[in-house]
DNA sequence: CTCGTTTTGTTCTCGCGTTCACAAACTCCT
DNA sequence: AGGAGTTTGTGAACGCGAGAACAAAACGAG
């Protein structure tokens, strides 16, 4: 899925611990408003609805950020998820496609406060360029090119029906879009050295369908 | 993720296995819409995003629905999915939590294609009771109870914010429902034999945050 | 009927991720 | 200061999934 060129750095964690760096960080940040200064592995995988040695692990590779004996400091290890992860600095993210989902996506808070700031939310449909959704004013698509240029964009949310994805995925890339996160209900196509996410609604849906019917097979 | 109490079906397919057959029967059915009747395991993989060695593996586990140097029958081999699934039954659903994201997915229209049919939106604001969302009324989040064993709905959806997750889980087990999809910022704990699948949209885009970083450090 | 071609279904091998188990390291108490 | 009790970090074993490679089966041509 992510193939890196060449020259690894040092620092080279697995894919899955990646993906759980984020609920990890997550898990901190309840602790710490709830006003817990310091966890154990075991505090903190519980939090976080893990086994503590895959937690453990997991750190590890980040680097040894904890005391044995003691634990965790729960802010300082924080900031060490947040700095590895890149959510200290500010990422700025387009939307296309403000429909049903595009505007949940546009109003959902928890990606400004974990350092995700909305620039722009494109529709091709001029009828929705009139709306402002979440302070934000919806514009033309073909104004992509300009605004990913002015602000250096790097992400991109598609949340488009599936027939518009791959042309709006051809259409960000080609303007420098590296990372693309994709809600749309299609496999899309990218080059080398562009990574992309897909968020499946129904898709999960269907999972949780196949091991529901396996219940009521068994009872 | 999923512990089966005892005596395995016989078929016992793998969960990697699982959570890809619904992208197979989405590109079964783009393929069908488009005229084709008969397939490769080649061709079916490129419309999947897959690996063809991958897709015939997964495909060996539900039986010999293809026929050696011909391929495999569209339809014949969508309807089979469609089985093993258990979307060519009906599943009633509960959406509990009508804000952005419950209206998006109270809206989404590859819910009932696929065989999924909100019965209910639920939530506990009472300014929220009078709205019709999808044609479907919102309703008091007590009235779950009464909904669930009325219409024996098996799955429920919470979109709630994180502080309201966990009791919302705990009133659904309670009244009988034995899988989730929790789209709320929050680990929920629920009891053997119930289901609970997550989906984080701010976890996603994280994830991509840190590949977008390395790419900007090694350049 | 036989042979060559195509494509499936399956076996085998390899690598990644998970989990166990324990040594190293730190704190606290006496 | 020393020993008991905790908790981290990591080496090692294990299991699952991915991919390559091939045998089995169907089809078509001659």
């Amino acid at each position: 899925m992510t193939a890196r060129t060449s020259s690894e750095n040092a620092r080279d964690i697995p894919e899955a611990t990646v993906a759980r760096l984020p609920v990890y960080l997550r898990a901190l940040t309840t602790l710490s408003e709830g006003g817990t200064r310091t966890c154990s592995s075991e505090d903190l995988a519980t939090a976080a609805g893990v086994n503590s040695a895959k937690l453990r692990k997991d750190l590890s590779y980040l680097g040894s950020y904890g005391t044995r004996g003691v634990g965790y400091d729960v802010d300082y290890l924080r900031y060490q998820i947040a700095r590895e992860i890149g959510v200290t600095q500010d990422w700025p993210v387009v939307i296309v496609g403000i429909g049903n989902l595009g505007h949940a996506l546009a109003n959902y808070s928890g990606f400004r406060s974990r350092g995700f700031r909305v620039v722009a939310l494109l529709d091709a449909d001029p009828e929705r360029h009139d709306e402002v959704v979440a302070g934000v004013d919806v514009r033309p698509f073909d104004d992509l090119e300009q605004i990913v240029g002015d602000q250096s964009v790097a992400i991109g949310v598609i949340a488009t029906p599936a027939v518009a994805a791959q042309h709006v995925a051809d259409r960000m890339v080609a303007c420098g879009i590296t990372s693309i996160l994709n809600f749309a209900p299609a496999v899309i196509a990218v080059p080398d050295g562009v990574d992309v996410r897909k968020v499946d609604l129904s898709i999960e849906l269907q999972i949780l369908a196949y091991h529901e019917q396996r219940k009521a097979q068994s009872a």
